[in-house]
DNA sequence: ATTAGCACTATTCATTAATGAGTGCTAATA
DNA sequence: TATTAGCACTCATTAATGAATAGTGCTAAT
């Protein structure tokens, strides 16, 4: 058996460049081309697209080496080729510069920008929901984190006997309620000197500074002798606890099920899960806080099965001070990277934008 | 032509009241087939569903004149008999009462009930999606109307120069936030007594009695020469002003296409379009809180178009002084009323019982 | 190294025929 | 007179067949 030069894979080491590179350009067109057209490309058509610089032959070899080193795959011997989520990978780490994004889109995701006065979940919800129109796959977002929010403001208000209704603002403008039970009954006026003493001794500290602030305030005997402050400690702790999980929105899953990628039956069964499950797509989200710029995870590289059909393009977006959240958009595996790319980095900066204009700082 | 009696139509005026009786006891059986079985169904398969009791030829019989009545309807000439929505309403209206909630869905809805603490817009959330983890269909819960809510509280947060967050409790437990614009610079004492005066003044008012008695103060000279109630009339009119359009929780979209009545391409466009546009639900949510009990929309009953296909069955819930919103079910004309009916009665009541717990008075 | 040519393979599509579920009508029956 | 059995007929569904098509792999020529 003849051994072929791999172009790409064994780079240099016996190959000549100009090889290598032809198989990049051939694996990116043909990329682009099922990406554009959803259908296995063959040696012609591809010939063709490039304007037939190579004849149909040629990128036949061409092609047989791709498959052998996994960049390409047959769904039957006379049928075209598919690109594998590797290809995938190659392409979009080939991609050079973010393109730059369209008028027409900006224009989309102005409603974002134009939301005087109202809460944080519903800029949210709004861009998710333009996201979900402009890229017709499904979209998602988390609301701000309360642990790296800082304190803006804390109001206790007093509900009946033993309840007070515990009200958060942070300096992202999101605001957050529970209800804490008690077994004192405390006054109003008391529950106000309760409030200044928190409000000043913990604005402008993260939640999870505050929680362990408290908790060392209670582990010293600082406040022992000091009744007002012993209680203020210690309906803090309650107030200051953690207890609302991260949300998420999601729009336009259905939008997925027009795809043609996801017709089979056992893809739907599998989004299905993914979205009822939320945790594997919030779990992406988080880890899209930790580092700047857009993240992608294609097909199989998503540790949870069931977005092994699916690509997740995410972007964090943050205020003056802090990463709060992120969006993302899932689609098939063989989306438009270049475009989606471009139009979650796009909104996640208007978002970064507008949300820093409400902060309190 | 032979004119047979028709039976249900033309009652007692001149069919014995027998022919009647067994045409609506055919008829509901045929329902209660295809709601089963998704197939249509033939004089032979109901015959032996009812025991035989009646021969195929003599249910040919019957048939024929259901559906020349427009019970039913044929897909083409050699196949059973469908339903029409015309049926379905009959077998709604002939349901006589709603059957017990069986154990097993009261323990799967019980999470509802052990919300201790949590905003009322996470208990929404958890019994929607329950209720469509329950029914394997579409559901939806609109969230407590402002206008109808009553004050328990509110806070003006001095912001930033020009910027004022303020917060609305209602009794209803529900928490709701936004920003207003001012031009004047308050200092956060004088917010304070402008947040003392609003709640002295309007505490238990229902929003929109405020924001009437409020429009009435300034037509009203009686606060011309005071100035700190001219201004709180003034901030208390952009603080009360209902600017949040009522929301909707969706869940289990999802469900609807795994449903083989979906399965068609059109069908799939029009749900899409049906939960983008939410004002269409929403309007039947609202029409819903207007009566006590469950609320059935039976496909082509329903108003907007893109949900001729679907039915919904909803079922306000309420604390003990108002009823704040509605949640329901999305699903087929061909769902099964009898389960669906009785789960959404109880979602809606477990929701109440919460909700008053939670409230405030 | 590239390409043209050809044999080979697998899908897709339309046609056809067989099957079967179900109806409507008529005549027989209780 | 109401019910039922029997039969001819209709139409969807299914399987089988064959032609058309798109594509590959290999070999030999350039």
């Amino acid at each position: 058996m003849k051994v072929r030069v791999k172009g790409i894979e064994n780079q240099g080491a016996r190959g000549k460049m100009n090889s290598n590179e032809r198989s990049m350009d051939v694996l990116q067109s043909i990329v682009e081309n099922y990406i554009k057209n959803s259908e296995p490309v063959g040696s012609r058509t591809l010939s063709k697209a490039i304007g037939f610089k190579l004849s149909p032959a040629t990128i036949r070899n061409i092609m047989s080496d791709l498959a052998e080193s996994g960049y390409l795959i047959q769904t039957h011997t006379s049928a075209g080729r598919v690109p594998t989520d590797k290809a995938y990978r190659f392409y979009v780490d080939s991609l050079s510069k973010k393109p730059p994004v369209p008028e027409q889109i900006k224009q989309k995701l102005s409603p974002v920008s134009n939301v005087q006065g109202t809460p944080v979940e519903y800029i949210l919800s709004k861009a998710v929901h333009l996201l979900a129109e402009l890229t017709k796959f499904a979209c998602v977002v988390s609301t701000p984190k309360q642990s790296v929010s800082r304190l803006q403001r804390i109001e206790l208000i007093k509900i009946s006997e033993d309840r007070i209704l515990v009200i958060l603002v942070t300096k992202a403008g999101v605001v957050r309620d529970k209800i804490i039970f008690v077994k004192e009954n405390h006054s109003q006026e008391f529950l106000n000197s309760v409030t200044s003493f928190l409000n000043e001794e913990f604005k402008n500290h993260s939640m999870q500074e505050i929680r362990e602030g408290i908790h060392q305030s209670i582990v010293s005997d600082r406040h022992r002798y000091h009744d007002l402050l012993a209680h203020a400690v210690r309906l803090g702790k309650k107030a200051f606890e953690l207890n609302q999980p991260g949300e998420m929105f999601i729009e336009g899953q259905m939008n997925l099920l027009l795809d043609s990628h996801f017709h089979e039956q056992s893809s739907v069964k599998s989004l299905i899960d993914a979205f009822e499950q939320k945790t594997a797509i919030m779990k992406i989200l988080d880890e899209s806080m930790k580092n700047k710029g857009v993240h992608i995870h294609i097909g199989i590289e998503n540790d949870y099965e069931h977005l092994h059909k699916c690509s997740l393009i995410t972007a964090s977006y943050r205020n003056k001070q802090n990463v709060l959240g992120s969006i993302g958009v899932v689609g098939p595996t063989s989306m438009d990277y270049k475009q989606i790319i471009s139009t979650v980095d796009y909104t996640a900066k208007i978002l970064s934008k507008t949300i820093s204009e409400q902060s309190y700082d």
